[in-house]
DNA sequence: GCAAAATAGTAGGACATCCGACTATCGGTT
DNA sequence: AACCGATAGTCGGATGTCCTACTATTTTGC
């Protein structure tokens, strides 16, 4: 059975509206725990997860492979605390170093270590491997998709750089 | 910036492949992450989560008001210790009863509450206004989703109904 | 210069989710 | 009828996320 066409049915027989909306929420959330949880699957022999995956590659592309924390949190959009926590297993993995940010001593600077260079580079092979979760899908079919995303991410305010259909 | 923009070219410059997949699975993050808050912020003041209000919603379609457990856990697609977990939060707050299975004395059936119901009906109607977390993305534009989404979930083995696109 | 406001990071607590393990019960097979 | 695999639910532990509160430091404004 088709759990978001039987959410849309629940949804109609009950005479309530925005049904569009309601089923592309519920079905983002499905998508979502599906792409994630494979991510996640190829990631667990790494003893990665895609959050603490996500820090290792954001450093990897900076220039110094360190970043300040709070800068990092900006950039993976979580808060800060979920910053701390994810810092906290990386390093204890010894995959970053915490270092005292030397021109501001509020700041923590979090440095990548060879061996967490390294992990983040398999790391992103084997996502590669697995297409980043999205199966099957064909890339046209995806670049539909990341249009379609774009839209709800402007629309939360995200800055949203020359998509197709808003173009047009 | 554009933070997924931002990562294509990261990507791209380091000359890796998948990009479309890779960029799909960040934006799909993203615009998760997006719509859950805005749902979890709207569901806040009535000391709901989006979780506990699905959980809700199921019981108030079933035909009793009432649901075994495992049964919850297969149509919410949650393991059966999130299902306990919910569960329970659900009947600290008054808003579900657990049961006793009549035939299966493993079995435990869950069952609305007046209180249950008629906060899941006026969580139902707060969403609605929200237009379920989607901001002002129009509904033509949430069925092009929905269709590309619906991809996604079938590449996983969902059974997915009658997709325009599928069928075309 | 100095006080107030802003910023960086962490601690503690609440939730949601998964996994592995465990108990109780059901059911099919022999 | 007895046994053994399958099923239902829970417990304990790990992770990720947020919020509030708190300390330390920097910056701003008068």
């Amino acid at each position: 059975m088709d759990l978001v066409a039987e959410a849309r049915r629940n949804w109609v027989d009950a005479g309530l509206g925005e049904v569009d909306a309601m089923v592309a929420a519920t079905s983002l959330a499905r998508s979502h725990q599906i792409v994630l949880g494979r991510i996640n699957k190829t990631l667990a022999p790494l003893s990665l997860t895609f959050s603490r995956y996500e820090a290792l590659a954001l450093l990897s592309f900076s220039r110094k492979g360190s970043m300040a924390m709070a800068r990092m949190g900006e950039r993976l959009q979580v808060h800060p605390t979920s910053v701390t926590s994810t810092i906290d297993r990386l390093e204890r993995d010894e995959l970053v170093e915490r270092v005292p940010h030397p021109d501001d001593r509020r700041a923590t600077l979090v440095t990548l270590t060879k061996a967490g260079r390294a992990l983040a580079s398999e790391a992103t092979k084997a996502l590669e491997d697995i297409r980043w979760g999205m199966g099957d899908v064909p890339d046209d079919r995806l670049q539909e998709l990341n249009d379609d995303l774009a839209t709800v991410r402007s629309s939360a305010g995200d800055t949203v750089e020359g998509s197709k259909k808003a173009t047009t």
